[in-house]
DNA sequence: TTGACGTGATAAATCGATTTACCATAGGGT
DNA sequence: ACCCTATGGTAAATCGATTTATCACGTCAA
């Protein structure tokens, strides 16, 4: 590997001056002519500067973490390429980490942390973690941004604007004329649970309805979460003519289900769902959905972590708004439904 | 940051010692009474040894990347589960690359690897990469080892025993008594590709059939990709009662095509897919299909790096075998058909 | 002639862990 | 008394980039 004093050498400077050219120091004057053999031999050796040598004496790693509940979940890989984008651009490396690593092994994120190898953390909880386990979180001095899960305390946070979406969600469906509408949302207990079901109950009362208790569930995102929901709901005596479901995943085991029964979506039932990846035009019918600004927020975090500094942030994400896509799984209730 | 020097002032020795006594050097000769007061100094003081220091002199950086075509698929996820798994026991961070960076940014991996951050790098290529790109990618002294891709040439490379997998499905469907079979492939040029149609024409000869190539497709694994190949297929003036299709995802486009067609699954054709993830039990009707070691793989692809020095392998992971996962995808065919 | 100042650099310390080569001291054998 | 060896460590160089403090040299003014 070619080191800083080659290209001195090379340059005919001091590594000083090299590092100082490379670097952009501005207090630095130098001649313009030193300044092109700098350049013109950094150029010539292909010159990478050591990272490690680099970190050690900066205590800067240009590395951050990125700790998601759940690597198979493409909304998790949405965010992840958002993250990984900005990330790039600015000259960030990422390295992945799985949030159950930080129950099966308390000490990695010290660990990580205590070995200065990240610069900072983009933490995303396991829906349903208790508040109580953030604050065991804060490592000293390492900035940590919590997304799409609670919305204050005493760290960094970045959420989605889940009232915004679930509104869209609900206004596609008044119009289409469904009064009797279900809610499939996330755990109970967990942040964005909370946040989607208030925005529901907001949506509801505003058209003057009252929501059915019988047709929520809090069970939560995943596909099989989703079919347990699903199973519930179904019992009830009386059927809604369509369901908000909080997550994407959830509502491919809700449609499972609701097949298994041989309903028609969205003859019976209408679905519209959270979040837009490529398999709700793959499932059928192809699924309703709100599309959230997923790799948006990844992308946020980042910045959030490369620009902190600034102290603890709480953001909501609402640029670009949620967007609807409407498919085949909705349409105007039955008639006499 | 608690570092060498405090622990060695504590236990009352020098830092050289601390250093050989933590990380177990065996040439060392110390009483133990020594040994237990640096043990306790550092337990005491919680030390973390600096990464970047340790790095520097070691020039190892117990860092490998991985890098991905497509983050947002689960076969990935299975692998990065895998992957993040290995690497986590053995205490190695991994960071996290796309494919396309290969391309949008040449240096990249260089710059990496320059740099000298990472230590390895587990590469998955887009399907249809062509073969000399990747020779482009041989970077000095730095292993690589590719996954489910070619399996020879001059980087170490460990795929799937894709032909394995494609038998067990040809299997269960010849059982069911299927003649008529279809195939939905990888791209043309794609080394898994041409591996699972050449297993998939070897089984068809076993068995006394002739492929009917109006039957036979290659034009990815994505969902979007399987729904064009189903346009294609169903076009034919006569149809298959079953299909084999090489991924899951694609084989969740040509159920939307199915399904738009007014055609039933299993009652007009069958589907076995390859690859199990967790959407396959969540679509309708839920997917039968060959679950393929894919967390295994990026295991083995994380142990193929920390153990190399061994030199190139060329590796086919048949175990744990695949295995089937019967659904109600697939049926005996109709009668008369 | 002296001093002040601007210009264009460089010397050397530093970050923290690792590792090679070496050195005291005590005990044993002849 | 003398050498030899084993025991139990340590001193100091090293990895490569960054950065602070300093310096040599001209030039211009008084």
């Amino acid at each position: 590997m070619v080191k800083l004093s080659d290209v001195a050498a090379l340059a005919g400077v001091s590594p000083a001056a090299v590092s100082r050219v490379l670097s952009g120091d501005t207090t630095l004057r130098v001649s313009e002519g030193t300044r092109q053999r700098v350049m013109a031999a950094a150029q010539q050796l292909d010159y990478v500067p050591n990272h490690a040598a680099r970190s050690l004496r900066t205590s800067r790693t240009s590395t951050i973490a990125l700790v998601v509940p759940d690597v198979t979940s493409a909304v998790f890989a949405e965010l992840a390429r958002g993250a990984e984008d900005e990330a790039g651009a600015r000259g960030l490396a990422i390295v992945l980490g799985r949030a159950e690593r930080l129950h099966d092994d308390r000490d990695w994120l010290r660990r990580l942390v205590g070995e200065g190898r990240i610069d900072g953390v983009i933490l995303q909880l396991p829906d349903g973690t208790p508040p109580a386990d953030l604050e065991s979180l804060v490592v000293q001095d390492t900035p940590i941004v919590v997304i799409n899960s609670v919305d204050d305390g005493p760290l960094s946070t970045i959420v989605l604007d889940d009232a915004a979406g679930i509104r869209l969600a609900m206004d596609h469906l008044r119009r289409l004329g469904h009064t009797d509408i279900g809610f499939i949302g996330g755990l109970l207990g967990s942040a964005t649970g909370a946040r989607r079901e208030a925005a529901f109950r907001a949506a509801m009362a505003e058209a003057g309805l009252s929501p059915e208790e019988a047709w929520m569930t809090r069970l939560g995102y995943a596909g099989t979460d989703g079919r347990a929901a699903a199973v519930r709901l179904l019992e009830s005596a009386t059927l809604p003519t369509a369901l908000v479901v909080a997550n994407l995943n959830a509502a491919l085991g809700v449609l499972a289900e609701i097949h298994d029964r041989d309903l028609r979506v969205p003859g019976d039932i209408s679905i519209v769902a959270m979040h837009d990846v490529w398999y709700a035009d793959a499932t059928w019918p192809p699924i309703t959905t709100v599309r959230m600004p997923l790799s948006e927020l990844g992308a946020a975090a980042v910045v959030a972590l490369a620009d902190s500094g600034s102290g603890v942030i709480h953001t909501v994400l609402d640029s670009p708004a949620p967007q609807l896509v409407v498919r085949r799984s909705t349409a105007a209730p039955r008639a006499g439904g």
